[in-house]
DNA sequence: CTTGTCACCTGAGCGC
DNA sequence: TGCGCTCAGGTGACAA
């Protein structure tokens, strides 16, 4: 799945097969998501899709009526196909449009959601997130005075909605590693001048892995069918144990908040 | 309020 | 081949 970098390579990649079409039909096969995908959704039907937009990894098929929201979750992955496309395992729900073209959701996991937001409104999910990271809005000066007092490890400070959206676990290890700071350093007790650094990197990181497609990982698929190709620029992620491309020396792993951490006990402090 | 842990669910990979 | 175990890109809901 998705990190920030393949929700947003999704949209751009869906974005021009419906925008502008209408929705025909919304087939729910499987209601069974992180939530039940409410029949609300099924308002959308009759209606035109004026934009998809994104906020955070929730994106949203924007209508007169109301927007469909989707998050792919863990495991998620959305396709643009002919409605004659046989079905595959896992494919959930499809949103079909006029021209025989369908927006189909997969996802083996079912961490993902399909929701129903009624217009010039903002559905309660949204509504204590931080900034997007690749906006101004997302500072420095931001993430400096909001950890301050935080005894978090820095890596799940910067993975924490309520700070930024869209860090994800690889992402975070990547940026971390590239602004040479240490994962598990607590939040509240790293300097201005090293959270400029980070932020840049961050930007720089998510911002590079749109360019390059989106990472490719075991079920991400773009929607046209053809895998990103960030994967083998990752400099950590997955490289435990092996060497740094900095320093050569073995990369360590530990676990944060559950998630695999790795990063380099010499480069990064 | 903060911080850490659990839960949701399927599938892939590995050791035996 | 099969079984049991661990791990996986997210994130809301708790408990302490």
């Amino acid at each position: 799945m998705p990190e920030l970098p393949e929700v947003e390579v999704s949209r751009l990649g869906i974005s021009p097969h419906i925008t502008d079409q209408k929705i025909s039909k919304v087939i729910i096969r499987n209601p069974n998501l992180r939530w039940p995908v409410p029949d609300d959704v099924k308002s959308a039907e009759g209606q035109v899709v004026d934009s998809v937009s994104r906020r955070a990894k929730y994106l949203l098929l924007n209508t007169k009526v109301g927007s469909i929201i989707l998050h792919l979750g863990m495991s998620g992955n959305l396709r643009v196909v002919d409605k004659s496309v046989p079905l595959l395992k896992h494919d959930h729900i499809d949103i079909e449009f006029g021209n025989g073209a369908v927006l189909r959701l997969n996802d083996a996991r079912r961490f993902g959601a399909c929701l129903w937001q009624e217009p010039d409104t903002e559905h309660e999910l949204m509504g204590k997130l931080g900034p997007e990271p690749l906006t101004e809005d997302f500072t420095d000066i931001h993430l400096f005075e909001k950890s301050r007092n935080k005894q978090v490890a820095v890596k799940n400070f910067i993975m924490d909605n309520h700070v930024v959206v869209g860090v994800g676990n690889i992402y975070a290890n990547e940026s971390l590693f590239k602004a040479g700071i240490h994962p598990n350093r607590a939040a509240g007790k790293i300097s201005k001048k090293r959270y400029e650094v980070l932020t840049q990197h961050i930007k720089e990181t998510l911002a590079n892995a749109i360019e390059q497609g989106g990472t490719t990982l075991k079920d991400f698929i773009q929607t046209d069918g053809k895998p990103g190709y960030f994967a083998q620029e990752l400099l950590v992620y997955g490289r435990s144990g092996e060497a740094c491309v900095k320093c050569d020396q073995k990369l360590k792993e530990i676990r944060l908040g559950q998630r695999s951490t790795v990063f380099c006990g010499h480069c990064q402090r």
